[in-house]
DNA sequence: GTTTATGCAAATTCTTTGCAATACT
DNA sequence: AGTATTGCAAAGAATTTGCATAAAC
C-alpha cells in the first residue's frame, strides 16, 4: 500500500482517518466499481455500515469517486482517475464494462469516446456509457 | 387514449387488468422514464404500491419495459420500441438523455448508436448511454 | 481545545412475500 | 370453472438521522 490514500484525502481537505484509508484502499487494489455492500462485505469487520454510506457520500461530494451506472439496481463507484493527475480539466465522461460472467464492472479508460450526435436544442454536459458482456478473462 | 395498452397486453399473453392498462397509458402519455416512485405519485390513489411493484416486474419480464440507466439511484423504466413494431430483432441498445433542468429522462431513438471499440478480448452485448445535459424545451 | 468522524440505536424508506378475496378469460 | 391478479398485512432490506463518545487537527 503507497500514501496515496493518505495524500488523495490530504488534497480534499479530509481528515485522515481508518475507515477512509481502508476505504480508498480497496477501491485502489480492487480497480473495479464497488457497492455499499462490496464495501461492506470487506470492511464490515473493521467499520459500522453507517460509517461505509458517510465515507462514501463524503467522497462523492469531494468528487473523489463518482457513480457508476449499472442497471442492477444497486449503486456502485468508482475512483475518479482525474484525481490522480492535478489541473486536469474534470471529464465527465466514462466507458464503463459490465461482465455478465464474473460480474465486475470496471472503467475502460483507454477508450476514446464516441461522439454522439444529438437531435438539435439538446445540450450535452455527461455522457456515460455502460456496454455489457463478456470480458477478456471470462471469454 | 387509443385501444394501444389493450393490444400490448394481449399480444403478449397478459390478462387485461385496469392497473396494467392505466400504467402503460401513463408510459405512453408521459414518453419519459418513470420510476416506481413516479408511478406511484400518478395511481397510489387507485392501486396499492404492492400492485405497482409487480407490473412492473411483469412487464419487464414480458420485455414490454426495460430499464433506464440512471445516476440517481432509483430505477426508471421506459416502454421497449420494439413492441411497436412486431418481428423486429430484439435490440438492446439505448441512448437516453436526461435533463438537470426538468430532470426528465428520455429515449431518444432517432440517434445511430456510435460504435465503440472495446480493448481486445471484450465481447459487447449490450450498450446503454446515458447522455446528461439540457433538454430541448429546457434550453 | 475545537472540530469532525465514528458507533450504536432507532427511525424511515424501499422492496418482497404470503394469503385470502376478487377479477379475468 | 379455473387461473391469474389484486389488496392488505407483515416481513425483510436498504438507507438515513440523532446523539454521545472518540479521534483528528
Amino acid at each position: 500500500m503507497s500514501e496515496k490514500p493518505t495524500h488523495l484525502l490530504k488534497e480534499n481537505n479530509l481528515r485522515v482517518t481508518d475507515c477512509r484509508i481502508d476505504v480508498l484502499n480497496t477501491f485502489i487494489s480492487r480497480q473495479v466499481a464497488l457497492s455499499h455492500a462490496d464495501l461492506e462485505e470487506v470492511l464490515k469487520e473493521n467499520f459500522d455500515r453507517v460509517t461505509l454510506y458517510r465515507t462514501l457520500k463524503t467522497f462523492l461530494d469531494k468528487d473523489l469517486i463518482h457513480k457508476v451506472l449499472d442497471d442492477s439496481g444497486a449503486a456502485k463507484f468508482a475512483l475518479c482517475s482525474h484525481q490522480h493527475e492535478e489541473h486536469e480539466q474534470h471529464d465527465h465522461n466514462h466507458v464503463h464494462f459490465k461482465c455478465e460472467v464474473c460480474g465486475l464492472t470496471n472503467c475502460i479508460e483507454e477508450i476514446s469516446l464516441p461522439n454522439i450526435a444529438l437531435p438539435k436544442g439538446y445540450k450535452s454536459k455527461e455522457v456515460n456509457v455502460l456496454v455489457q458482456g463478456i470480458c477478456n478473462k471470462c471469454a
